[in-house]
DNA sequence: GTTTTGGCATAATGGTCATTATGTAAAAGC
DNA sequence: GCTTTTACATAATGACCATTATGCCAAAAC
């Protein structure tokens, strides 16, 4: 931390401009989006941006980055209230799109999937997120599974993957199509999925 | 049909560029794909594109609709067969990426949802789309449930589009980690999600 | 076989940005 | 207070590509 002239907390301008272009890539999509606009929704102009990025690229994949740090942020404080409150089904409807922020969480999310197919790079952090939150989940359930309440013969690994890939199926609808899908019914469809396989022999009803 | 000089199919010739929008769509991403590329890859000129296409935005408009095209055609193949064989899960499965030929598809699906998200025609396709497969799902599921066979409480409608919630959401992983969901495990899995919903009192198994 | 017209190839144009270059202010060190 | 170095602003450059313009060719009609 011996740095000479004018301290700026290059972390925080960096993580700034990646928010600015989430803002931006949400508005105008991922392709659409111009570092003249990161840089006016940011409110710098386009030299502090290349300044902190070596290119649109890195703009790009810092935004990513932001949005996956938000979201495993968000499961780190629902993993903490889970077991606490015996409510694993309700503590994962609010990953759901449910309101507008968080479905501007999803739309920018999917923004990243098509360019993940092609971008060894985004594709690269797409996996570890996966991996990250598989993992998370996966450790919270074989606490379940010990407990004798996920069905027999699955793995809590296998149970976790599915928990996800429920929320993502429900997401991806929820998302393009908000007015059929209010929050009550996505929170139904979710426990009609997820009470057989989260509430089995030994412990009670989950929810509801 | 009283069109006088060299006749063309002029609907076949749309369809060609389409298809090869599609492979180029894959290969390079969408925001990548230039018409350049969808020329050469369909074995004609630019000119013959911007002939049968009034703009780029066309082209692509094109390419999802015979994406959506061929993912309906393969769904009316499977509801046909879904009935008379009593498997309804396995039938399911062929939907998911297995293979090669079905992640491309997978992978070309997904490269449109970001634009979507922004593009109001390609969101109503998308919408289209969607509520086209819940249509017929809920028709098929409707019969299931004259049957008893699914979970009392539920709606047809609710059961149908859990299920295609099932099928998108691994769908995703899937195809961005196939070396993660082998298809032995992709069906596993499937299977732990639906059976629960879609074999309930009446019948036997529905699979396995 | 001549004319007509759509089907398309080829080439030209122009707009749109990402990137690069240059300049300036301001703070830190001495 | 002078120098140095960073942090940016502003302006210039240039590549890339969709779109447009032009013209040719081939088949149909007569």
């Amino acid at each position: 931390m011996t740095i000479m002239p004018k301290q700026v907390d290059h972390d925080f301008r960096r993580r700034s401009i990646a928010s600015a272009a989430i803002r931006v890539i949400d508005a105008v999509g991922l392709d659409a989006a111009r570092l003249t606009d990161v840089a006016r929704e940011g409110e710098v102009t386009t030299g502090a941006v290349t300044h902190y990025f070596a290119s649109k690229d890195a703009v790009i994949e810092a935004a990513l980055a932001e949005v996956v740090r938000r979201i495993l942020d968000g499961q780190a404080a629902v993993d903490d209230n889970v077991l606490a409150a015996d409510d694993l089904i309700g503590a994962l409807s609010s990953f759901l799109p449910v309101d507008e922020e968080a479905r501007r969480d999803w739309r920018v999310w999917f923004a990243f999937w098509g360019r993940a197919i092609v971008n060894e790079r985004l594709r690269a952090l797409h996996r570890d997120y996966y991996a990250e939150i598989s993992r998370r989940l996966t450790r919270t359930l074989t606490i379940l599974q010990d407990a004798g309440r996920l069905p027999p013969g699955a793995t809590a690994a296998d149970v976790a993957d599915a928990v996800i890939a429920v929320i993502d199926g429900l997401g991806v609808r929820a998302t393009f199509e908000p007015d059929l899908w209010p929050p009550a019914r996505q929170v139904r469809v979710l426990h009609l999925l997820l009470i057989p396989i989260l509430s089995n022999p030994g412990g009670g009803e989950t929810a509801r």
